[in-house]
DNA sequence: AATGAATGAGTCTTCATTCAT
DNA sequence: GATGAATGAAGACTCATTCAT
């Protein structure tokens, strides 16, 4: 019985986290996500609290992990890997590997960063803070365009994401981008 | 008389483009935009016949100017300026100008890329294709990322024009922005 | 200036009139009627104070007509000419013209009885219960069936009104339903 | 639980035809309606998916029904009792029993026969057509006042339905006005 | 005299949410 | 554990009406 109640909460948090990824957490409706689940709504409410429980569900854990990347790729790369350093792409793949960028493909945390309202609002935006000073270390810049790149960077994530989900083929494809986005559209 | 009702129908106008550019036409609502505008709901149908008939009020005019830019861009350029034939940056503000891609610096142009519903839905994937063929023309490519860099295009001129509105500083932050996109973060 | 005033008065009348008669008092809009009329709503609440105000004009002179046919009627016709005086039908148009039938034929008697709201509406039920009376007598019964067939007389000159105005082709129209109501079906 | 379901559906279907036959669909209001059936107006939506969908529960059984007779009136009557046959009428009840003029007598076919909207629309003008055509046949006549006929008659068991609802009293009322209609006021 | 500006209540409908069973 | 019943607020939109000009 536990174990089915478990299977119901976390599938009701997958057809959730697929139209909060779709349309946004806001514009995401209750309604089909019980229809799309095969439950009724009230059920829904007998495993979450609310809409925002459902949020709550899936972005804790993911915010939890980042959280620790984050602190671990500032503290720990006293010598960072900047993307400079590599004259040609050959080690691309590597340092995407090594650094954590393969950590943004992940649903919640675009979830999270295309958040309007909500609890999670002031995070978000601490957070996108803290990645927007992460990729002005990386750009070398203090620049104002830094905040446009990250915008491009979670779209381009979100893409990925709904066309290819958590894969292999996802990664592949955002190697694609980023590879474009590090040497140029012009000498790629 | 007549002044003052454009002044309100150009009010009423302002706000929703602002509305439709930061929720998308779909998610953005009257209820929000006549208190932004101090006016009552009704009053908005007072100078426009629907929601959409505002839609059509903004999207119309800058369709028309981007479609002839467009078919220009096509006609005459026999022997087009590619992104390519530079060998460094120098030239690029000049590209850029000479190019029509300032053109896409519209909150109408973005408004109806990120459009969902209504009757341009068929006219804005025509031009999402067109776009997307483009784009791989500039990429040399056929692969699929050219839909998702598309994409992040598009992401990227609407948070420049939300940022800085239709101004020369969102020119340069775009050109920034290309200038990295054209040879990339590493070499720039 | 008094002339034109008048004139416009009159127009906004009967094009509210046409509206109420075909849709009925309560479901005309005052919106279609100012458009079709080629005036602003503004302008029609200049001429009338309300939605109700022109009904009242419309209503009252031709209600105080109609009262005094009815008084007339009733009181002059000691030796009354019932329709079962007639053999067959030749007389029958001297019969309508005699009597006050073709009084029915007026576009704002046929608002009234179908009036749903207003301060008229008791009015209207002491008119619609005169009338059954009347129908009463000229039936030669006590039934309740008088109701129903005064509904059927009030949709039938309704339908012909609408169809043909208040013109001499009206009446004749009229007079074939009433032979028809007269002396039946099957033997007419 | 399943009852109690279709219980407050079929009282809102209820309610929903008393507004639908006084007031005509279009005019009917799902806030009166709620009001009337004591919940509320969100709640219709919980067992309508619409204002039509409720009208398309009320209409589609009757309008089934009803075809199945007009073609086996049709189909079956090659020697048609025409009401022209009966000399007086002591064999009318007898007619009425035996052709399908009862089957008229249902609030839902006249709230068809009044619509004005929606997507039964058409077949409500096939419908007047095909009913205005057998008039013409009973009357004899290519006249234009068939039209209004059927609009009285209509007129007719709308009231009869209002007044008496779907009874046996409903049908003798009906047999009285149908009689008059038959042989006339003069010699009923 | 005539118009446009403006409003609030009411139209149908969707939504997240609560509660009894 | 699961469902259906029920609601109120908000969605776009229409309507009669008021008011300043």
């Amino acid at each position: 019985m536990q174990i089915k109640k478990d299977e119901i909460k976390i599938r009701i948090a997958e057809f959730s986290r697929r139209e909060f990824l779709l349309r946004g957490y806001e514009n995401a409706s209750l309604r089909v996500i019980a229809k799309k689940a095969h439950i009724s709504i009230g059920n829904i409410y007998h495993y979450f609290s609310s809409k925002e429980a459902i949020l709550k569900f899936l972005l804790l854990p993911s915010i939890e992990q980042f959280e620790n990347i984050i602190n671990n790729h500032i503290v720990t790369e006293t010598n960072p890997v900047s993307i400079r350093d590599f004259e040609r792409s050959e080690q691309l793949e590597l340092f995407l590997e090594k650094s954590h960028f393969y950590h943004f493909l992940d649903d919640n945390i675009i979830i999270l960063l295309k958040l309007e309202s909500t609890e999670f609002l002031k995070y978000k935006n601490t957070l996108v803070d803290a990645l927007e000073n992460h990729l002005k270390w990386h750009l070398n810049t203090n620049d104002t365009h830094s905040k446009t790149m990250l915008n491009m960077l979670i779209e381009c994530v979100k893409y990925i994401l709904i066309e290819y989900g958590n894969t292999e083929k996802a990664k592949i494809e955002f190697a694609k981008i980023f590879r474009i986005l590090c040497f140029g559209i012009v000498k790629q």
